[in-house]
DNA sequence: AAAATTACTAAACAGTGTTTAGTTTGTCAA
DNA sequence: TTGACAAACTAAACACTGTTTAGTAATTTT
């Protein structure tokens, strides 16, 4: 009887359009912004059917954050191949910003909202590709020491003040603090890429 | 005549009030959650009250954030019987963070909430507090690249990459994100600390 | 004393996340 | 084929939200 397997399927499907559609939704409006009922209406259900899939919307949310992990965590993987590992490194740093910079929206969801970071402190649900970008990250930081490139030796300062340093810059941008400074975006832009290798110039050991 | 100046005075008085009910509310509760009938309530006014004397609730949160960046300025402006430029420059590293870690909420309101800052982008209000604050960290660093004590000689990526790593790292810890590292809070307090030390230590000529 | 200005608020509007109670639909055993 | 059962779905409600409107009460001016 493949009735059981069949209904499983099709509501597994439903999970997927729901998440897709609440992803169109998330990155248009916000977190804040983006409503159920918007996101119900999207999906042509009910705003209460979406509670059949998902928790809360904290938790729908969280699933959507994954997806955009994911994004990320793709475009870290193709430096995998680059041999010097700093080069690998600057390369990931690099990708990091593009990233920020061409997918603000996502970047906002991922590193910026607060919002469903705490309900995850107890489940560890869907943070698994988020752990997989760190771990990534971290190795190629430990590649670096171990071959002696960095002048930072202990991998937990160079990671906080590394990853620190990518995203203030980039959340800076992405959230319009940096227009104090009353520069044109397209400066701006190519101010955060000759930060992050001046940077990486003086973490060259 | 000096009832239309107490009138005047009252009218101020009032406003106060609501900008410090408001400041506390804000500060308990976050941006989002804060409500304005909350805030009423503290004020023992009714809601629509509030809006006699702001816009609506953004610029009433821009008032409270002028209050916050009015209190690191103050901090900054402790350093700077500091003589030596470079002294100076990590002292009003160390203020931030210092603040960033004290007043977790007002941080988050100041620089991480996206929320008015583009309300802003129109009109120059009172950002004022946040523009002497940047003037006061640019000119810091001037001084200090005048007197040659920095590897990065241009002004604007010293200040994108310098403010950027030390709003990253205070943000990471600020929402909770440095949580994937799997690290205490002391521990992460400290690396905070020697995270800035060692950028410091980097960027010394 | 009457008119005009000001300060304030109750109530409503349109929106939010979420829950409840109930209906429709599809599946299965008799 | 019929009746029981379970699953999928939703209309409507609840308690919130920011904000506006229309009206009241008090104070100042004429």
């Amino acid at each position: 009887m493949g009735i059981s397997e069949r209904k499983e399927r099709e509501r597994q499907e439903m999970r997927d359009l729901i998440v897709e559609k609440a992803t169109q939704v998330f990155i248009e409006l916000g977190y804040e912004k983006a409503s159920i009922r918007t996101i119900a209406e999207r999906i042509e259900y009910s705003p209460a059917t979406i509670y059949l899939y998902f928790k809360d919307k904290d938790w729908l949310f969280l699933e959507v954050q994954s997806v955009s992990f994911g994004l990320l965590l793709k475009e870290f993987e193709k430096n995998q191949s680059i041999d010097d590992p700093f080069e690998r490194l600057q390369a990931l740093g690099r990708a990091y910003l593009d990233f920020g910079i061409a997918n603000p929206a996502h970047y906002e969801l991922m590193f910026i909202n607060k919002e469903p970071v705490q309900c995850i402190q107890n489940d560890e649900l869907e943070w698994h590709n988020g752990i997989k970008l760190m771990e990534l990250f971290r190795s190629t930081l430990q590649t670096c020491i171990d071959a002696g490139k960095l002048k930072i030796t202990n991998i937990d300062i160079a990671a906080f003040a590394l990853w620190g340093m990518v995203h203030g810059i980039v959340s800076l941008y992405v959230t319009n603090h940096y227009h104090v400074m009353d520069i044109p975006d397209e400066v701006a832009k190519m101010m955060l890429y000759q930060s992050l290798d001046a940077t990486m110039e003086l973490l060259k050991a």
